[in-house]
DNA sequence: ATGCCCCGTTAAACGGGA
């Protein structure tokens, strides 16, 4: 089974993009974030006549989340139940068998911000809801756009970024916060290359210069532990004309 | 470096992203 996470920074832009990685790359389930659209805007038919189910949670202007899927998906929740929220930037569902979570973690801006303090309420939130799914659905994998950059590996300049959002220790404690609710960051049971990202900044030629954050991640149960085959990041699409910002991260389970 | 690029929205010497 592959499943994975693809920040699209626009659907609407980058649609003929994610069917022609789709195409390239037949996962089980692949989860968006930033769609950017309004549920009454969101491209359903264009995923079914390439033979994909979708489920879909979005607002005006900003973020926005999806489910797409080869077999259907089931029991889907959209954000974080008994969280209050006017932001879309979850959706989850069981998709054979497997409990797929996905997320568009708040940026956070700056950390003496209020969009910081959102950010931590509501990763806060999202700590105690999965502790709860982690209970019904031992096979769950939590995918996204997390915003955190985990460890200074994680990031091009640890130095000019110490300190900065995506990498303060408030960030970085919520993420190990989730790995103790008995997740496992599946890129790094494996050797990966050095200086691996999954985000480049539009500016200053980043992409080209490699230089990055990995912010994108893919968390798999303990229970699932033993089933991951790989994981990687397909740095292909950043290379398109018009690409997003983020590259795609893919986990492989042995069934 | 309060800059760079890209997106959506709107008509901005914009906000937000990261």
């Amino acid at each position: 089974m592959k499943l994975a996470t693809w920040n699209v920074n626009s659907l609407a832009v980058r649609l003929p993009q994610v069917l022609e990685w789709l195409a390239a790359n037949p996962v089980d389930a692949l989860v968006l974030q930033e769609t950017k659209l309004t549920d009454d805007k969101f491209p359903t038919s264009d995923f079914g006549a390439a033979g994909w189910q979708v489920q879909w949670f979005g607002q005006k202007t900003y973020n926005g989340v999806a489910l797409v899927s080869r077999e259907p998906a089931t029991a889907v929740q959209k954000n974080i139940p008994g969280f209050a929220d006017e932001q879309a930037r979850v959706i989850a569902g069981t998709v054979a068998g497997m409990r797929v979570v996905g997320g568009y973690f708040p940026n956070g801006q700056a950390p003496d911000s209020d969009k910081f303090a959102y950010k931590m309420r509501w990763l806060d939130a999202l700590h105690d809801w999965l502790a709860a799914e982690l209970q019904a659905h031992p096979n769950l994998v939590l995918m996204g756009d997390f915003n955190v950059a985990p460890e200074d590996r994680d990031v091009y300049d640890p130095v000019a970024w110490a300190g900065q959002i995506h990498c303060t220790p408030e960030e970085r404690a919520q993420f190990q916060r989730l790995v103790a609710l008995g997740l496992v960051d599946a890129f790094r049971l494996f050797d990966q290359p050095p200086k691996s990202w999954s985000w480049w900044d539009y500016r200053n030629l980043a992409f080209r210069k490699n230089q990055g954050l990995r912010i994108d991640h893919i968390l798999v149960s303990e229970a699932l532990r033993g089933r991951v085959r790989a994981c990687s990041i397909d740095k292909l699409p950043r290379k398109n004309e018009r690409p997003s910002d983020h590259a795609p991260v893919v986990v492989d389970l042995s069934d």
